[in-house]
DNA sequence: ATACAATGTTTGTATAAACAACAATAGTAT
DNA sequence: ATACTATTGTTGTTTATACAAACATTGTAT
């Protein structure tokens, strides 16, 4: 009875609308509570997913559009994103010398630190890793990807 | 594989970051797919879905609160959203005599129509109707409840 | 009646997303 | 060299979202 009562309806026409429904109101779900939480570290959901893929290839720096592509919202506009991680000085943007059509992105000390403290209670804080099982979240992945397919 | 190609990325820490961040990355994916579709209608999703909410009404009409409460994204802004429908006279919105405060909205012919003429090709459309099966489509909406509760 | 709280909706403002057009550099063919 | 095309990022504009404050109306307690 979860989505039925989360957006207040009776019944679904089949489980195919329903299952797209419960994906795009989990998803804002989730979104609401990572902001929240987020917040008191002053970036948004999506920064933070831009940290992390800059940690991961750290020290080496990214191409803008290499970023991009790992982004969760790819419409999403990265050079402002960026811009907005570099004023709070969590990366660094440098004009490449060999190709000066391209700038690439690293984050910086204050950006790793950031995000150590975020790992510190993040994974605990997640309400995911509570409520389903591993089975369940591989289940989960499994059938979001065929889905996708 | 799947989404460690969509996203670009080799590996995920666990299966539940993984799942959560499956979870937002399936549910933009779905959005652009729908909002590109919708786009010969002139709405956008939301703006379906409160449609659609309307017309589970229909005739009767709502409450601007009710339809807020059945919105899939619940901090949009209802007043702007539904304003943005009647200026394309898909809906209409009638001052209640018995209850100054509310404000009741129905949709109207025309939007009537626009939903019609879209559940014509929609479901065919919906990729999500042929890439998972029925079974997999519950065992989704089960797993999605059980990870908001 | 009067004041106070609750309800239902609107509005203001700051921030972000969507989409397309633009600009600069690099590579390639003639 | 010149023109053409592809690559890589930026900028402008419109629209949507997030959050809080405001507003009008109704209900309730004294």
């Amino acid at each position: 009875m979860g989505l039925e009562e989360d957006v207040k309806q009776a019944k679904f026409t089949n489980e195919h609308q329903k299952a797209m429904v419960n994906i795009l109101y989990t998803s804002s779900w989730l979104n609401n509570r990572n902001a929240a939480y987020f917040k008191k570290f002053n970036i948004s959901p999506e920064q933070f997913n831009v940290l992390r893929i800059l940690r991961g290839s750290h020290p080496a720096p990214m191409r803008l559009a290499d970023v991009a592509e790992r982004m969760i919202e790819k419409n999403s506009n990265c050079t402002r994103l960026v811009e907005k991680l570099r004023q709070k000085e969590l990366v660094d943007r440098q004009l490449c010398e060999s190709n000066r059509r391209q700038v690439d992105i690293s984050i910086t000390a204050k950006g790793l630190k950031i995000l150590s403290e975020i790992d510190k209670d993040y994974d605990q804080w997640l309400s995911i890793q509570k409520s389903i099982t591993k089975t369940e979240a591989i289940e989960l992945n499994r059938i979001l990807d065929k889905l996708r397919s």
